[in-house]
DNA sequence: GCTCTTAGGTGGTCTGACCACACAATTCCC
DNA sequence: GGGAATTGTGTGGTCAGACCACCTAAGAGC
């Protein structure tokens, strides 16, 4: 018994040292990272393990890659996450439903955040959604919500999202404890 | 010029692959999925490129692999997912205050969904917030509330979850179109 | 000048070889 | 016989090397 605890797999240290590599080097959505067989030299990890990190990366929608070319930083417009996610926790595909639901959800939320910050007598402004949830400024709101709306589509669905304001309007919230 | 279509990578024909397969011998969390040796032989993949779906799947949260053991099927805790989502988007973790107003909104999502479903003057019941979501009925929902409440830590929180509600009581929303 | 060829770099994939580990069957000793 | 030590087999973890397909840019040829 050496005492030694398990080292970090190479995998994951691979994905937390390229993580390091792009913040130290200040990378930017578009800009190239180092090849597969670069980094591997680098980072002193076989190239195997250098393509299952950035594999995983991708999948995550983070990077990039084109055959010939390079791997490149991505912007956040996570297409694969949500499809991905559903396709194992549902049986197949998130109901359309759920999913509108959802997106109204975190709007009404996203009006919730601006009401609170302007006070009283809050009036649903006339700007679009993307810009709303700017105001909002949340971060996670917002990238969730991009997510969602990327997969139920943009159209605004007023409907629904009224049906869930009048719906919360209802709630009595009880104070206990 | 061939015409033909590019197939898609074998990476991301393991993973589908994989799912499919998941899918129809209705495995469930916990259960073993075949070794990468076996997968590679009846997807007639190579053994590195069935690693790389499998070492993507398993940083999404949605296998667990034990060396010398086998690769297991997981309950969708993603304990992965926001935080390298965060470590990626943000410069380090997303605000706490961030996500704290994101867990309220999707509790608040939820109780507004549950005041539609049982009509008008709707009172916020005294289940626990994991039956709420429960009887809520929308995976989708729950889901992503897993995620953030097992970031936020699932104290309860009811301060901000009132302000948010009232905040929401405020909105005047406008109908125009 | 322009086009065409070529060389080098990149990701995509496979194979074979080890290692570290976990478990179960087997053997061995008392 | 029963318990402990050994071995065997299967698993994931990692690496190195070899191709292939593809892209780009530098160079050759006209």
């Amino acid at each position: 018994m050496t005492g030694s605890t398990r080292p970090p797999s190479k995998f994951l240290a691979a994905i937390a040292q390229i993580q390091e590599m792009i913040k130290t080097d200040r990378l930017q959505s578009g800009d190239k990272i180092p090849s597969e067989r670069e980094l591997s030299d680098r980072l002193s990890i076989g190239r195997s393990s250098v393509r299952e990190a950035l594999r995983a990366l991708e999948l995550l929608g983070l990077i990039e890659t084109r055959r010939g070319e390079g791997t490149y930083l991505r912007d956040f417009n996570n297409h694969q996450l949500v499809p991905l996610i559903g396709a194992f926790i549902f049986d197949g595909d998130p109901s359309k439903e759920d999913v509108r639901d959802v997106k109204a959800i975190l709007e009404l939320g996203c009006l919730a955040i601006l009401s609170r910050k302007s006070g009283a007598d809050f009036t649903r402004p006339e700007s679009s959604f993307e810009q709303q949830i700017e105001a909002a400024d949340n971060k996670l709101l917002r990238n969730i919500w991009k997510i969602i709306a990327d997969y139920a589509g943009s159209e605004p669905d007023n409907e629904r999202l009224k049906e869930l304001l009048a719906a919360a309007k209802q709630i009595q919230y009880l104070k206990h404890q």
